[in-house]
DNA sequence: CTTAATACATAGACAAGCTAAATATAAAGG
DNA sequence: CCTTTATATTTAGCTTGTCTATGTATTAAG
């Protein structure tokens, strides 16, 4: 089974970083590991794509982020924890739609055996 | 209804323009057309995007193109004829399950109401 | 002879994802 | 202590595909 190619993923990405934060906020590493998860094995995603998306969404002001209260006993540095704006929230019910006349126009030409 | 951004067609369209092929041979301006037809409207293709795109395509070896004879009584200039060869069909094939893999992965991700 | 229609070509911009490496923090282990 | 290990973030630079914009070529039509 392949992974899906970098270029695949182009301009879904943020999709789908959207997605994993409707379960609830997230640092970064979390949102690399719910991806994984989901992806089962065939989604490998790197940090030096996510991390920039992240940053992306913040200006755009579709999430949150605000750094982690020090106190945390566990091993490793600060972390950045991210939750959806509503406006975030609304943007990922728009980017299903958008997604799914893709997949539909996609689909309309590869033939219906797609 | 939104178009369909280049950005999510990234990696896809070189499956498209195989798709286009498979009924039968066609120049850049044909397939052009034909994509934008099947496309509904939201699929607006660049002729900038396409034959760049073909170019890759014939170099890889997945499709063979032609100079048309010159004597057909028509308007313009000549026009470079393409058609899908045996290793490009059977990377339509394999390409269409790639897609499947991508659309089946994004909809375990986005959520079943995807 | 000009205009319109058709078709191909391509330079340059742009952006997103990838590679790879650096940095930071703190628990764990000897 | 000091090193190792695990966790997490950051970023510089590369690659590559699509788009913008423009240019060229050819022939019918007016």
């Amino acid at each position: 089974m392949p992974d899906i190619r970098g270029d695949a993923l182009r301009g879904h990405l943020e999709t789908l970083v959207l997605s994993a934060l409707r379960r609830g906020e997230a640092h970064g590493f979390e949102i690399l590991r719910r991806l994984e998860e989901a992806g089962s094995q065939v989604l490998k995603l790197k940090e030096g794509s996510l991390y920039p998306a992240l940053y992306r969404l913040e200006a755009a002001g579709m999430i949150k982020g605000e750094w982690e209260d020090g106190a945390t006993a566990r091993r490793g540095p600060r972390r950045r924890v991210y939750r959806l704006t509503s406006k975030g929230r609304r943007r990922f019910t728009a980017a299903c739609g958008e997604f799914q006349q893709f997949v539909a126009t996609m689909g309309r030409i590869l033939g219906t055996a797609v």
